[in-house]
DNA sequence: GATTGTGAAGCCCTTCACAGCA
DNA sequence: TGCTGTGAAGGGCTTCACAATC
């Protein structure tokens, strides 16, 4: 998954366990694609298999929702699509910002998958004069100066950022100062906000990194070595830290067996 | 955060907690900043305020890696960006190739959080003959049918996934029948893949979808209601289920305070 | 007979709180 | 004295397994 969580613990909602929440618009999307094909019923099993989760989880996480299954029968796929769908808000329309209309803010407002799904981009915004005016995927860019005038107009509460890095607190200072309340965060950072507010993260390179721990170790396995600290020392490495070579004490991993250097 | 997680149990090589494995890559960001403002050391506190996660959680994660820090001073900056890249295993280069050359995939190519960290794209690849030759990024698209050839030829293990949904599971086929063992995939699906092939997720509308969830808790909250039970039936929803009002049972949400319609 | 809904058990992760060490 | 490293406690999520129900 991609990363992101709130700062704030984990608000369990109602009683419906974050970790449901988050699987929710799979069962959705699931269902969706059932409805699509005129499916009437689908069991837990059928549905755990198409959404990738295994059933006990699935029907646990119904259960939170309430009694929306027949046993014996399974689900009506018609209905539960609706009961998700109000669970999760989608039955009201959310007027969404995107600020930072770089590759990835375009990508994201040619993305099918809000519209489909009750999201609305009310407006894209750029810090660039050249850019306003502009439509990208028929909707014009406006400029950065206009962003609380659009979130009052449009009564936006969910914004999205997708600017570089730099940018990112002041532009979600700027959201949250003009009433946003939500924000899904592309730029990687930390971003703070004060209490009420959710942040969600996206950050694509450290999915590739936790992919590269798996599979550094995978090659690990097959050529008989334990892991990484197998290679030992900088030697080779492309960022060796020249701090790192100077005092040598017994450093220990975690399986005690390998010395490493120390810094100064 | 994005979604995705392996459909393995998860893994848990050599004792590194999945959920440990999944902040390396937020402390070694920090450390990064720190160690391009020279700053020599830093305590749990800091860097933990930096992450955005609390100093026991950090503590506790890097007592996994080894004893890496010093009692009464903190952690040596460079000493801990080398082995956390080492664990990582970012010391050494990770060609990645991305297929779905699209606005996503065109964002991802010119995304530079990749490049900086070991990963090194190889190759853009796309189904569009169109598209073949044509520069993203200063690297000239190639066509599908070199896939093969391209994972082969670079020894590439990683792939990322930016292909429309319908196309999905027939590039991860080929790419893992290649000999790709970890994909990245933006494409909302749910791929299936043999043993020892990792699969990551991000999911751009499930992030938004979540976030949903909480506002619309919030609006509840605003105005004394409890959730979203309190708008009762399809009336006024946009996607009213006609079947769902049908026959009408006791069904029962969580709190088993509110009638329901029920299918058919 | 089939499938849901759910207590109970187990596991993993987080948090606490303090001993250990520089 | 200050901060790390970690056993122990606590909490949440997953999985099991079966009673309840159609």
């Amino acid at each position: 998954m991609a990363t992101g969580r709130t700062h704030r613990p984990a608000t369990r909602s109602r009683g419906i366990p974050e970790a449901t929440v988050a699987r929710l618009p799979l069962y959705l999307r699931a269902l969706t694609a059932l409805s699509e094909r005129s499916v009437p019923t689908v069991s837990s099993e059928e549905l755990a298999a198409a959404a990738g989760v295994n059933s006990a989880k699935l029907r646990k996480d119904f259960s939170y929702l309430g009694s929306y299954g027949t046993r014996g029968v399974g689900y009506d796929v018609e209905y539960l699509v609706y009961q998700i769908s109000r669970e999760l808000g989608l039955t009201q329309d959310w007027p969404v910002v995107i600020v930072g209309i770089g590759n990835l803010g375009a990508a994201l407002a040619n993305y099918g998958g809000f519209a489909s799904r009750g999201f609305r981009v009310a407006a894209l915004i750029d810090a660039d004069p050249a850019m306003a005016g502009k439509p990208v995927a028929g909707i014009p860019v406006q400029h950065t100066d206009e962003l609380e005038q659009i979130i009052q107009d449009n009564g936006v509460s969910i914004g999205v950022i997708a600017t570089p890095a730099g940018a990112a607190q002041q532009v979600c200072d700027r959201l949250v100062a003009a009433g946003v309340t939500s924000i899904l965060n592309f730029a990687p950072t930390v971003l703070t906000v004060p209490d009420g507010v959710d942040v969600r993260k996206v950050d694509l390179s450290i999915e590739l990194q936790i992919l590269a721990f798996h599979e550094q170790r995978k090659a690990g396995e097959e050529t008989g070595q334990t892991g990484p600290e197998a290679t030992e020392g900088p030697a080779g490495a492309t960022t060796p830290p020249d701090r790192a070579v100077t005092a040598a004490t017994d450093r220990k991993g975690p399986d005690g067996d390998v010395p490493a250097v120390m810094p100064a």
